[in-house]
DNA sequence: ATAAACCTTTACGTTGGGTAAAGGTCAAGC
DNA sequence: GCTTGACCTTTACCCAACGTAAAGGTTTAT
């Protein structure tokens, strides 16, 4: 049985344009050519192109298999086999963005915007100097330059990791918060939960921690409508709650 | 603050090459150009990439992003879930690869102890024992003690590379089994290959093959769910795709 | 002043083919 | 014998999302 391109093109469910490009690149060569130019393939062309498929539904690349279809069965074997891995990696690779995707749209739908940070770790520069620009001037003042150049070489020479925990931190005070909230007592058990991990979400970020500087920072939390409209993100009365909880684990009350 | 090209790409991560390229297409553009033709970024332009980087990250072509950031926030969302449901698609998809991979790598391995003799021997005596355990009873009936025996003869009588070969048919005829059934179409070239493959896999079993034979089993793939399993096992509804195909070849329909 | 470091545009390469365009070949019907 | 339509051929431009020069202008540092 011999075939043109577009009979093998029927029958094994390619294009014509694919198998001219397979003749072109040496993957697949037709048995012989006749006197008007026609490609013709015989039935060792069908095989080859069956196992060609094969490889191709993969997803392994035509330059592999060409190197595959060359080797032994042993060496196809370890092929497949490395193949397999780069299956496996892609995905886990998938699993991750899934997540990512998940957790985005369930804090779209569940009103708390993510925070730019939390979507690119690595982006570290540009969070500091959106920082910078929102609350700079006041923190510079409060705290002098020192501590803010301090706070944000600190930022900057953080790992991915340290970075990532911190943000996850942020997101757990969050929901941490709103519960604390509902005891409406700032001393209770959560309010102080709440607290202790603010204390240690900010000495991520400050090298020289101290009582006094939290207490002014939780002051100025609910002096200032900005972070009073980032903290009650997560429930309106939140900001002042936070102070209160921070003031008394703090014991300056 | 404001960027030229290279250092919005370090703060950013990606390539200047990139930048212009978001530029030409109209993705992303600078807030300004200035007297010497550079390209200069502001606050805004950063918080643009960083979105548009975040949805690159999800793997959504550059084209869907320019939609998706013209769109307002519930539609964002809308997308999000679109793109989660193409993401689980994909996963499905690599799912299925990842099990032929298995399967062709383990029947490929299978083939190596083969070539031992013995082994070989009993491996052989335990095809026709699952075989007889699986579908003795029915086959039996249909054809006769005398039928089955002579193949169960022929099989134990079958060299090493006959085995083999048939083995290799089988796999054969699952794989374009599939390919056959997404024709949709019974008679294709593709679907009358399968049948021509299966009739001479069972002629290595057969001593005495028959249209008529051939066709009943098709019949009977078809009613006994162990076959319907196994066929299907390649693609859902190919058992009966595969009947349907074997009727045309047979010229019995 | 001169070199190094940046910036610009233009343009070709990558994968795996799709899609013309321009032209040769073959079987069928008149 | 001639035309028509179905095939076949090669050449060549197109896609995404940039990488990688090349050739030349600008800014900065020494």
């Amino acid at each position: 049985m011999e075939y043109t391109v577009n009979k093998l093109a029927k029958i094994s469910g390619v294009s014509g344009r694919t198998l001219r490009y397979y003749d072109q690149i040496g993957l697949l060569k037709p048995a012989r050519i006749n006197s008007s130019g026609y490609r013709i393939y015989g039935q060792k062309e069908v095989d080859l192109l069956q196992q060609i498929l094969f490889y191709r539904e993969l997803e392994v690349s035509l330059e592999e298999i060409m190197d595959i279809m060359n080797e032994p069965t042993y060496n196809q074997t370890k092929a497949l086999e490395n193949h397999y891995k780069k299956l496996m990696q892609k995905r886990s690779h998938l699993d991750k963005l899934m997540a990512t995707v998940e957790k985005t749209i369930a804090s779209k739908k569940g009103g708390i915007p993510m925070q730019d940070k939390e979507k690119f770790a690595g982006f570290k520069d540009k969070i500091i100097e959106e920082n910078e620009q929102k609350f700079g001037k006041e923190i510079r003042e409060k705290y002098g330059d020192e501590t803010v150049n301090a706070s944000n070489a600190k930022l900057r020479g953080m790992s991915e990791e340290d970075f990532k925990s911190m943000n996850d931190l942020g997101e757990e005070i969050m929901l941490l918060l709103e519960r604390a909230y509902k005891t409406g007592n700032p001393a209770s058990d959560l309010a102080q939960e709440v607290a202790a991990k603010h204390k240690q979400w900010l000495m991520y970020a400050w090298p020289n921690y101290s009582k006094e500087a939290h207490a002014g920072l939780a002051e100025m939390y609910v002096s200032d409508e900005r972070f009073t409209a980032y903290y009650d993100k997560a429930i309106k009365g939140g900001t002042e709650f936070l102070r209160d909880a921070l003031l008394i684990f703090l014991d300056m009350k």
